[in-house]
DNA sequence: GAGTGGTCTAGACCACAGA
DNA sequence: CTGTGGTCTAGACCACTCT
């Protein structure tokens, strides 16, 4: 076994970590065919079954899909809502209707206590704030704003962010960091003013509520990298989830 | 192989099925070990290895859990709150205060719309309502209508939900059913007035806005069986889930 | 030391996709 | 037909738990 570097890990962890970082630095786009699992097997000197377990558990955790037959090929980088979607209340089945990205601003300020023990940063460590807004129909129904530790992103350009696939999308393609969800929270809450006048929620009408929601996310290796803060209007739509 | 009865299914999953029902039909309790992998393979005909693939995926179902150099056991039946906890806002890390439930009430009615088209019953189907309080440290902070199809939980009676573990815990253990959750909506809403009322939200104070969740859970066949609809306060609380 | 789950291999065969 | 992923087996060794 040429991979085994005295690393007290099982073998097919060591293979699923190599991978990893092969997908993450770009190896392969979307939908590129990774090389067979014999191929892989013979390269990093396993057997099949080794390879074939580590493969699985890359798709297990979203970020290749095997066609069988064909094939194992590099998943697409997942959207800012992840496995989450706006459908009308009590249907479940519902086909979504794709969400328009608007990118608000890129921001500099320091974390709070709660943000900096949630990233595992010091107190009033620097952070990106990017901000943008989500469109259904054209009318406004989500705002968002994504925390990033400054440090491990440093610059970052707000210009790679108004066209892209996002937020995710962009710190895959610019940093090769892959985030995956780790904890979400949901509360009820009034609009606040700054929120409701970017949401379109204007004056005469009452106060609005909104779902609010905090999300941490973080990389493979688990270290939190993003504090997502987001009120959805939902009134006529509901954020659904679907578990596994 | 005894078990191959001709389905064109990977022996894997026969055996997995097999599991699930025995499990089901209550043969081994919350914390029971189940034969080794060994006994098992020899009584169904199948290799350790097949044995291993269907209890990894029961694992990773939630209904086994292992450890290592003892044995594998079954895992108790999830409460009716799953992995979802209520925490402070901002704090992911915190230990969740446990929270009491209190059983209101059995009724029965006919399903909407919505409802019947979710659980794939004909419309206004006969349902079994069972509504349900939670507090913490004594005060409500969830309401809770579990919508039950009549005709598949026949003869349900509302003196096993007082003392029991829940409505999920009463399903298995009455029932032979184990659910889990298939899909989760969430919506913010001003609180509805009976609502308001049972949760002890009176008079004076202004309208409060509450977490509105509804919830489609189904039995381990996919029939989906119980649609439920949870309001929570959460002013001061977030409704938090972890990812897997 | 005996018994359990955890990892790994080598080889076999099947099912499916595509030239 | 070849190449791919999908299933299954048999046997080996390791790491852990308990007596």
């Amino acid at each position: 076994m040429t991979v085994n570097t005295l690393k007290r890990q099982p073998l097919y962890v060591q293979v699923k970590q190599l991978l990893q970082q092969r997908i993450a630095g770009g190896e392969w786009q979307a939908h590129d065919a990774l090389p067979s699992e014999w191929e892989l097997a013979d390269e990093l000197g396993a057997s099949q079954g080794t390879v074939r377990k580590a493969l699985t558990e890359l798709v297990d955790a979203g970020l290749l899909y095997r066609q069988q037959g064909r094939g194992t090929y590099a998943a697409p980088v997942p959207g800012d809502w992840g496995e989450a979607r706006l459908l009308t209340p009590g249907l479940f089945a519902e086909q979504p209707d794709e969400l328009a990205r608007e990118f608000l601003g890129l921001s500099r300020f320091n974390a709070s206590e709660d943000i900096a023990e949630a990233l595992q940063l010091r107190r009033l460590a620097p952070l990106l704030r990017i901000r943008q807004l989500w469109r259904r129909h054209g009318a406004p129904v989500a705002l968002d704003d994504a925390l990033l530790p400054a440090e491990a992103f440093d610059g970052l350009d707000a210009r790679w962010l108004r066209g892209s696939a996002g937020v995710y999308g962009t710190l895959q393609q610019r940093y090769g960091v892959r985030l995956h969800v780790v904890s979400e929270q949901f509360r009820a809450e009034m609009l606040p003013r700054e929120e409701a006048s970017l949401l379109g929620v204007t004056g005469m009408v009452a106060d609005v509520p909104a779902l609010c929601l905090l999300r941490l996310s973080a990389d493979m290796q688990g270290r939190p990298l993003e504090w997502r803060q987001r009120y959805c209007l939902t009134h006529q739509l509901a954020y659904t989830v679907k578990h596994g």
